[in-house]
DNA sequence: TCAAGATTTGACGGTCCGTCAATCAACCCC
DNA sequence: GGGGTTGATTGACGGACCGTCAAATCTTGA
């Protein structure tokens, strides 16, 4: 029967439709509090009606959203763990991929931000999709940080394991960008300093953590601009003139 | 006039038992959404109008539950800064100031996390008294900072500034704090590593940094033992039995 | 062409924020 | 004590928003 498959199809163009829209929402003046299932239907030819079928609620819509930027964080850290070279440089590839999903999805912190109040009423098939990709995300970081620590250069055990390794990382790229994006307390401290320094202190942060080869014992600008041609040429344009416009110096 | 001073001071009281109870509905189940102007007023004997005399708004109502905590995090800090010590022992006694913060206020990463939406219609006076507290938070921050480049301990210049050194340790803390209380994604792998790691990362950040003395050639171990028995002595016991309760270990 | 089934609609109930005219209390002066 | 002025207090109301659901509309198959 294609004409059922022509019209699922028609509906899964319509929930994409929908999706980037919200999203425009999303990111525009009055981030969280600019979309509104309200909003959304009137800026479509649909009814509020239509769009809880897709779905189920705000939180579901924002889950949904979320989806997509999981996906190409999944998709780009698995790329980086791909990279030719040392483990510490393969780390190095996936805190560039962040700044990319930083960059082409600017909307994922607000959802993530927003979230927290939320967390309920997302439809459990979404729930499982995000919770899956969520674990392959870890999961890629810390095959990285083990290989590391198989290699011998770097010495988990005691009070270090490898999800502290990647906590680390991940709540140090976090605080960055929160503080970045949030027109907060530290503004004006970190205005000037682009994210340029989340990829610089990362690296620190491994000197500290004792990852060899240690800084001054590797030309880490080189293997970042490697990294940025061999590894993620496509998306370092797109960042540069792409949807995601956002000062970068 | 003794009348209008008592009277003064019985809305000051007022005030104090609104913010109070506010504080309860914040850090209850539901969170953010908990705390609501109509159920606050209807847990009280006045209602939604009396309420608004206090605070012109929800978000001016959560402004004002933010000062206090942020008025506790910088006596803190300035009690932290006095530590007898080298200025890396100082920025530690800092780093365990936040732990205590985090600890009797949980309800301050919730405002955090939730003001990003609001930001407007606070109450000119108090966003300044916000401002003032936060800039003198991040001064003694700071302040050690350039003590330990003046004492030689810390080399900036370049891509490190002081301000860098500051919102590094921040980000990850702060970053550490969100996945710590949100149940969010990292919520099984942080589960079982305390607050006691934030501590040991900051450490080997600054480790990083190049900040000496470096964690092999200082006892580090004694310096918070230190902190604790000499710097926090009522807060550490506050925070193992007070009203902040919270796993530790 | 028509009936069964699927889809869409928008009005509606409920919650919450913020306002304001009406009410109430305190205070002052005679 | 009485009456007027000033300020505090109230809760009903308007508006925004989420989520629901019976009615209306469209699709499909015979």
């Amino acid at each position: 029967m294609p004409q059922s498959l022509w019209k699922r199809k028609a509906i899964a163009d319509r929930e994409e439709e929908l999706l980037n829209l919200a999203r425009r929402m999303l990111t525009g003046p009055g981030g969280m509090h600019g979309l509104t299932m309200e909003r959304l239907a009137e800026a479509t030819p649909y009814s509020k009606g239509t769009l809880y079928q897709h779905f189920g609620s705000k939180d579901d819509l924002l889950a949904a959203l979320w989806i997509r930027p999981l996906q190409l964080r999944l998709e780009l850290y698995r790329r980086a763990s791909l990279f030719h070279g040392r483990a510490r440089e393969r780390i190095l590839a996936i805190e560039a991929a962040r700044r990319v999903v930083f960059a082409l999805h600017p909307e994922s912190e607000v959802i993530e931000g927003g979230m927290f109040a939320g967390q309920g009423n997302v439809n459990p098939k979404r729930a499982a999709k995000i919770a899956e990709i969520a674990a392959g995300i870890s999961g890629v970081s810390l095959g990285i940080v083990r290989d590391a620590a198989a290699a011998g250069d770097l010495t988990l055990g005691g009070e270090l394991t490898a999800e502290h390794v990647y906590i680390a990382l991940r709540s140090l790229a976090y605080g960055l960008m929160h503080g970045w994006q949030s027109t907060g307390v530290l503004q004006d401290l970190v205005a000037g300093a682009g994210p340029e320094l989340a990829l610089d202190l990362a690296n620190r942060l491994l000197d500290g953590l004792g990852w060899k080869p240690l800084l001054r014992d590797w030309d880490y600008r080189n293997t970042l601009e490697r990294i940025w041609s061999e590894v993620f040429p496509d998306e370092a344009r797109r960042m540069n003139d792409g949807a995601g416009r956002r000062r970068f110096g």
